[in-house]
DNA sequence: TCCTTAAAGCCATCTTGATTGCTTTAAAGC
DNA sequence: GCTTTAAAGCAATCAAGATGGCTTTAAGGA
């Protein structure tokens, strides 16, 4: 993006709504076309940027989901991954966090190039663990975060069960209550 | 399905089939006269019978998924879920299973009626869960097995992260042992 | 074995999405 | 403010998928 500013900004951000706004609404196969009349914007464009629909669905699901849920700096553990856990229970509990979520799964089709956000985040994860540990406190993997907090909030989701208020505090406080007593499971893996 | 044998059978076979070929050679978005190319059909017999692509791939993902991991009655939970689990973990090892998996996510649109064949999952699981109770064993809820045995098997495919071996087994021993000591987390839920 | 009739096959048509060369616009650098 | 040049817009073309009427096949019942 060697000329971010501006007119482009304003056609990507622009492209990005019309396609939330299509799938929220139900238009889940809305083609090229479609999106760039409801953008007010000409398909070309679109086709010259993103050059395919699953492109620019991937796109715009990681753009609009990296601005969600990041990681804070409570000073404990469970304060980080409490407010991290919280913020993406919240972006599930959103028709439009939902509908992204589904978009970033069913276009990340397998031996593709790897999506650099999801790891971004799998590092930040990481390095929050890091901090707790350096303080002291006895850490999970990011594997088991991944597993018993994050797996269960996005499955709700994928397969239309409710997400419940409070069901990240429970998930974050059933993992941490769990560590102390059993710090590494038998089949230790690192993260 | 009126006449459920013969032709119709071999059709709607090859048709299934040649979804799932085309879908783990990487042909992601193959269309309908591709597909019916492939299963040696004609297009307007698919269009006909199925009415749209994502109608197709659902009905495959949930036909062909069927068939894997039922759940076994060994007379123990663990046994009964370990069965289970592993069934799940063999399938999401496999290349086609974790295909199959994709697709059915990729197609299950929100505001879409119910998928029976997940319902019909979740009564079995209850009623393994029933059986256990009845034998005076201590039991999760439904709710709880998904979150902790099938959410991490299932991101671990959708996110593309490695199913090691073993991670089945792993995932039900930590579930199973988290609960005598803690019979009901903080807030419960109705399995 | 012969009917009946879903369901599949075939073909013509229609619609729609994708692609490309060229023009116009408007950021960014001087 | 002028110049440069990505990037957007426009229009014509091309390719492909979707659809519907009609014919043919073959499963299932009498």
């Amino acid at each position: 993006m060697t000329r971010p500013g501006g007119r482009s900004a304003r056609v990507r951000d622009a492209v990005h709504d019309a396609v939330v706004e299509l799938l929220a609404a139900g238009e889940i196969d809305a083609a090229i076309p479609k999106i760039a009349e409801r953008a007010g914007v000409n398909p070309t464009s679109i086709y010259r940027r993103w050059g395919s629909r699953d492109h620019l669905l991937l796109d715009a699901a990681v753009t609009r989901l990296r601005a969600t849920s990041p990681i804070p700096d409570t000073g404990s553990l469970h304060g980080d991954l409490l407010g991290w856990a919280e913020g993406v229970e919240r972006a599930m509990r959103d028709r439009r966090g939902q509908i992204l979520l589904r978009a970033l799964v069913a276009t990340m089709a397998p031996d593709q190039e790897p999506v650099e956000y999801l790891k971004a985040r799998g590092d930040d994860l990481q390095a929050a663990l890091d901090k707790a540990a350096a303080r002291g406190e006895p850490v999970p993997t990011v594997d088991e975060v991944l597993d018993f907090v994050l797996a269960p909030l996005y499955l709700r989701v994928l397969f239309r069960r409710p997400v419940e208020p409070g069901t990240a505090a429970r998930l974050v406080g059933r993992l941490l209550t769990a560590l102390p007593a059993d710090p590494a499971p038998p089949a230790g893996r690192g993260g």
